[in-house]
DNA sequence: TGTACATCAGTGAACGCGCGTTCACTGATGTAC
DNA sequence: TGTACATCAGTGAACGCGCGTTCACTGATGTAC
């Protein structure tokens, strides 16, 4: 997709230091300092900041979604359980880090920080873009779960979102803290406590789960 | 504690920005226009925006703690749950932004940013004032829920971290999307799904609650 | 009670700096005739 | 094949602006003798 090497290392840049700093503690003299290219080259190819920023999430997200549809379409369609559909979503963002090239932490920062940062553009664009794999997981995450009620479903849904975010995009410090050394594999398995916990979190009702 | 009513009216409009819109994207011109004080006298009474970053949560997360060990102490400690430990948490919460006077989503978004901003000196300052409590928490959590392996309670922690902070600080959209109209017992509403779903999540050792 | 001095909250204006963006320009490559 | 023009990636320097902070100053209140 990128013309130039010139666009590819601007992306790649910012990529690594709005992960690590945010939108607005990173300049664009930063930016193209660290990417050996001209200042004026990033309002060149890209025309702002917040085209910047918007370029940057296209970039990982197309693929992610894509992956995901992929996923989504060949998967057996018979007794879908909750882990099922995540641990297609979980493969996906796994393909497509690996595909763009970048860190997995770096992807889950962005996305948490695209919640939590004051970017209403950006909320807007990817909505609106990525609205229909949205919707088809929101729907079958439903069709998986169909015992509980629709509020208790919708909260639950902010849960498994929030503590995913979270833990995707710090998962680096907390296997430092766990006395584990991260490496390519990590984010794997770290999934395969998250995925269950939250399996399990979405479909449960609560009945006979107390200590 | 704050000797005058200068103090007093930076810190409620500081408080309500940074929620809002983060630290780097609210200017102390900002804050000192919306509280109708001089722009000299943030700087005057707290020494730097960085002090002022800190005052805003010392004076929340002091009355915040003060209520949770309070709670902790006067709880009944036979067959102590992890519920009943967030509920300790959760009453606490309520208790110290009523106290406080301010809007609890405010102080949840505040939470939220002290994780995913990059405010290296925040996360010690807090992590240091406030580490007794932390650890107290930590603790009973854990007794609550021995049967679970050290890395898999250590997970799980994160997760119930994550899901909270997210799903506190952006409970007033959520709530508008569920077609409710947020009121004052919104929250406590939000914590009758949070709590359980958290609660479960933690203990659950997934042998017997799939589909 | 009166006077001199100290303390303190607050102020108006300016400081230098880093920000995102713009603009005239360059030099290489491609296209038309 | 040669010449004129167009396109395009990139550049260096400057633009105006808003930022956090500083500083000399004011005016009210408290304290000492």
């Amino acid at each position: 997709m990128p013309q130039s090497e010139t666009v590819e290392r601007i992306l790649r840049t910012a990529t690594l230091l709005f992960a690590e700093r945010g939108f607005a503690e990173t300049s664009m003299r930063t930016i193209t300092s660290m990417a050996d290219v001209n200042l004026a080259a990033v309002n060149y190819h890209f025309g702002s900041k917040k085209a910047l920023i918007q370029a940057v999430f296209t970039r990982f997200l197309d693929p992610l979604c894509q992956h995901i549809e992929y996923g989504l379409n060949n998967i057996d369609k018979t007794n879908l359980t909750v882990p099922d559909i995540l641990w297609v979503i979980a493969r996906a963002f796994d393909k497509a880090h690996k595909q763009v090239g970048e860190r997995p932490e770096h992807f889950a920062r962005l996305m948490n920080l695209a919640y939590s940062q004051s970017q209403e553009h950006l909320r807007l664009y990817c909505s609106e873009r990525y609205e229909t794999t949205i919707n088809r997981l929101q729907g079958l995450l439903r069709q998986a779960a169909p015992q509980i009620s629709m509020a208790e479903f919708y909260w639950r849904l902010n849960f498994m979102l929030g503590a995913s975010l979270f833990s995707l995009s710090s998962f680096h410090s907390i296997m430092t803290i766990l006395g584990e050394k991260p490496n390519d594999d990590s984010m794997t398995q770290m999934c395969e406590y998250l995925v269950p916990a939250m399996g399990g979190m979405l479909q449960s009702d609560l009945q006979n789960d107390a200590s």
